[in-house]
DNA sequence: CAGATTTTGAGAGTTACTGTCATTTGACAG
DNA sequence: CTGTCAAATGACAGTAACTCTCAAAATCTG
């Protein structure tokens, strides 16, 4: 679904999507990659939180992290993409699929964001607070987010067209998509404002409600 | 709200804002930024369709229009923005602090969307589709549409900031704003992709509709 | 017409990103 | 352990979107 993201295709369904991803299935090839892969994100978040986001170069980065520029666009495509990609969207993807397919789609999203950050919180909470934070701040990454591939508008677009079991999606799809996954983004940015304090479940909650109740209210 | 857009500021206030901004209330100075503006962008349109948004440079958009690569940048802040940005915002934003401010707020997007698009088609419709057309294409300027200022969803955010009369949107405002934002550039991405043939009215009530229900049916 | 202000063009510089090619590194067979 | 092949890397050159600065030109004001 995303061309400039590798992501190691998952060998064998797991019971759980995230933990799949996160007990990596360890070639050794893949390991090297995989450490440089958290080695250049690490510099580059070091170096933004020491001089800004726009003040670090590629060139710096690339030289904290001992590969060459070239690698560094090998491993992400832009200079954003390194702070607005995950690896995480085929989990989340599977996790919708899961789901029955009758439920009003709605629900499910809210059912399988919950549980599926929580299970990230778990083990990476600390840098999920500093990635959203740089978000919310640099209008560069703010701007950026609704990229295509790094976005929930685009994976629900995918999970709504792949439930009904059709390859074009319908123009309700698309809207849907369009909706829902702006209202996530809202959630999380709104959850990151506050520094990952606020119980993230509530705030998704309160979120799809409002939307349930056709903006009752506003 | 958006400084990349040097908005003229509305003289005094007009029974229809839409038509205050096209019968322009000229100074002599103003009118030759105009002409200019015009005809960078008329210029750069011309080049996009032979060539394609991409293989364009800003320098050959430059010199099409007679203008120096540094006036371009003075025009507009980004090749993006050339594409992205128009000068209605503020004509928008008018129009929706006109309606009962206890009118639900999606009710209020849903006419003044369709009374102001009505009126603009009959304006600019041919240069309109294009515009929309080549959002639609070109992945770049599809990704750069959520960018602050250029979309509804910082409109939107504003609007219901003053409506409320407070400074500061609360989460449900921006939830709100970014729902709907969302809903109504598909709705216009929709209409671009059919060529601007369907009824844009009937489009966005439906996607109204949609939302209004809570996602019924999806 | 004179002076203040705004707009413009010229040019130099930065940086993100692309493409190519030779070298290195790890995977694998024998 | 060795030779072979594919994948990963680094060096390098190039493009184009911006940014900054400064002086010349156009416009406004009195």
């Amino acid at each position: 679904m995303n061309a400039s993201q590798p992501t190691a295709a998952l060998p064998d369904a797991p019971t759980n999507p995230v933990q799949a991803l996160l007990e990596a299935p360890l070639s050794l090839r893949e390991r090297k990659k995989l450490k440089t892969r958290q080695t250049v994100r690490r510099e580059a978040y070091r170096l933004f939180s020491e001089q800004g986001y726009e003040n670090t170069t590629v060139e710096q980065i690339a030289a904290a992290a001992e590969v060459s520029p070239s690698t560094f666009f090998r491993y992400f495509a832009t200079k954003e993409d390194l702070v607005l990609t995950d690896e995480y969207d085929p989990a989340i993807l599977a996790a919708l699929l899961e789901r029955p397919a009758d439920e009003p789609f709605l629900q499910s999203c809210r059912t399988v964001l919950i549980g599926l950050i929580h299970q990230l919180l778990e083990h990476e909470r600390r840098e999920m607070v500093t990635r959203m934070r740089l978000i919310t701040e640099v209008p560069a990454l703010r701007a950026g987010l609704s990229r295509s591939g790094s976005s929930p508008h685009e994976l629900f677009l995918t999970a709504l067209t792949r439930r009904a079991g059709v390859t074009e999606p319908t123009y309700d799809m698309r809207v849907t998509a369009a909706t829902l996954g702006a209202a996530a983004t809202e959630a999380v940015l709104q959850w990151a404002a506050g520094g990952g304090r606020e119980d993230i479940a509530e705030l998704v909650d309160r979120t799809y409600a409002l939307l349930e109740s056709g903006f009752a209210g506003v």
